[in-house]
DNA sequence: TCCTTATTTCGCCAAATGACGAAATGATAA
DNA sequence: TTATCATTTCGTCATTTGGCGAAATAAGGA
């Protein structure tokens, strides 16, 4: 149970939507992921860690970058039926096609540090 | 992206699962639920109102009481594919099984009024 | 080694949440 | 009509949440 509601929480945010119908394009760094969102590393890395707490994306260090990207979903059985769903969802959200349009184009290299 | 985001916070407490997966059992005034959860009145009202904003669960009056029960999840696209995937999930909390023996036995005209 | 860079953690703040009791509402029963 | 009962609404309070910037970590490059 209390799994269970961590698991909504982690989906009751709409930034955090935004985040997994990003990483369902590739995975993402984390700067990459805040020039998108326009909010600050801090704020993006906790969304992150609730997200991965969850169960719904896992975490690479690679280097310098840490890259983010959904977890298979054989893992926990909850998120294993929730993210075919999200993956279906919100097909016309303006926002989440502008974001999905940034995440196209986005460059680690150029965008990190800068902005 | 709204609507999902508040169909989400809706599952995003223990108390609000418990109600669900009581209403799977059968249709239940507010009182019986009072009874159940052990929470106040107001408090029960408060978060059968934030499951029927979400479109969970309807309501209709019946003379003095307030009988809620599921949706059918054909209204609310989010719902009608969420409910069923509860309708499958907790199937061996202690907590749920208790509130559902609970639910078996209430009478509403025993419980309210009285504690 | 020292400096830069990407990320996380910490401390803070404003807003939202979940709880309660008291008061308001609406319907039944006397 | 008056009293009772189920429910909702209101006001309050403690806790949680989501945001930020600053400081701490950790890795790379000069």
């Amino acid at each position: 149970m209390r799994e269970l509601v961590k698991i909504f929480k982690a989906l009751a945010d709409s930034n955090r939507i935004r985040i997994i119908k990003m990483l369902e394009i590739r995975p993402l760094c984390v700067c990459e992921i805040t020039d998108v969102l326009q909010l600050s590393a801090s704020t993006v890395s906790k969304h992150l860690s609730i997200l991965r707490e969850a169960g719904f994306i896992s975490d690479e260090k690679v280097g310098k970058w840490v890259n983010y990207s959904l977890s298979s979903g054989q893992l926990n059985h909850y998120v294993g039926s929730l993210l075919p769903l999200l993956k279906n969802w919100l097909p016309d959200e303006a926002l989440i096609l502008s974001d999905r349009a940034k995440v196209q184009v986005v460059d680690r290299n150029k965008v990190c540090g800068i902005g």
